[in-house]
DNA sequence: CCTACCGATCGGTAGG
DNA sequence: CCTACCGATCGGTAGG
């Protein structure tokens, strides 16, 4: 069963991941987060042990939600290049439809904090790394040459998209991220420069 | 001449631009900017109105360095593609040469402020767009197809190697970067999808 | 989960 | 540019 404080402390979570896309972490305050959810300051504060935990919960939180609506239904698409057009695809509508109130949390938390040492940070650092490396694996499955070189662009342009929507409200970057994508892909499974592709060939597409 | 009171306002703007670059604007406060600066709160506050002012002035300060630093000294090369390899070297150098000691203020100020209406909001997205358009400028007189895609894609590597390099600390970043944007160019330049640049020539290269 | 409270710090002001 | 101060809010605690 799922106990009355478990419930509780999802709602705070879901909440904060919220304003946290907005505001920023280091933006949250007890206070504010207690009184949108009609709570007290100090009943909040007890499902954490300190600001830093809260902060920390919310980062694992919004890591779960990144996993559940982004990789988990790219996983439909078989490894390789169509894996890699899935996960641009679910990141693009994640963005187009708010899933976070304010953008992308990720984008917004490892801006906010790449300068700070600390455990969030930390944090932080590791949801972006495994995303990179999922990235890469999928652009060496695909064949493609310079697989970090791909996982790179990919994860800049996806930043780039965040950016143009949020702060220009430019509603035409999600077609031109879609169209630079494909571009890119195509780009790159094309021979350039005299060193074509690994493969053409996506031999583990099964796995 | 320049006043005693301006030069304290510019040293003020420095650092406080610094600090800005790693904690944020928001994360500025007067208390610790004076206290930094071994002057009194009301001291410093008396240069600007309030804190958005200051905010303010930070965005101003931040473009003249920028363009200081980046636009002026690639005024150099040729317009066309040399101009914009030339602009992604000199921003790869500020970034790796820390001219503020958070990396780039432009790539924090946009993710912190992307969703808080305002002056201080409206002021970067100018700055961001300004870069934008002279980006996407060059890429047409360089003659490469879609130039809105190259500028959105030069932009975005700017900001993905600065995440790479202050969140990660990844020393491969700059090459990373360099390599993907030379990439870029010549995949552009080159016949692909059937879709032949516009010219191979700089017509314009003299202006 | 609550009320009631703590010391510190915030942006900003009065008056010089 | 300074000292001295304001009300509000911060993270966090005591005690229940």
């Amino acid at each position: 069963m799922v106990g009355k404080a478990s419930r509780t402390r999802y709602a705070i979570l879901q909440h904060a991941a919220d304003r946290a896309s907005m505001d920023g972490l280091e933006g949250l305050t007890i206070g504010s987060l207690a009184s949108d959810l009609q709570m007290s300051k100090s009943g909040l504060f007890a499902h954490f042990g300190s600001k830093e935990d809260l902060q920390l919960a919310v980062v694992e939180h919004a890591a779960a939600r990144f996993a559940e609506e982004i990789v988990a239904p790219a996983q439909q698409a078989p490894a390789g290049g169509e894996r890699l057009r899935a996960y641009c695809e679910h990141y693009l509508d994640h963005l187009e439809h708010s899933v976070f109130a304010g953008g992308c949390f990720w984008a917004a938390a490892a801006c906010e904090f790449d300068d700070r040492p600390g455990a969030v940070r930390d944090a932080i650092a590791d949801g972006v790394r495994v995303w990179l490396a999922e990235l890469e694996r999928q652009a060496r499955l695909a064949g493609l040459p310079r697989p970090a070189e791909v996982a790179f662009e990919i994860y800049s342009l996806g930043l780039g998209a965040n950016a143009c929507t949020r702060l220009l409200h430019d509603t035409r970057a999600f077609a031109l991220t879609r169209a630079t994508i494909q571009q890119l892909l195509a780009a790159r499974a094309t021979t350039i420069n005299g060193e074509p592709p690994a493969s053409r060939v996506n031999l583990r597409a099964g796995e």
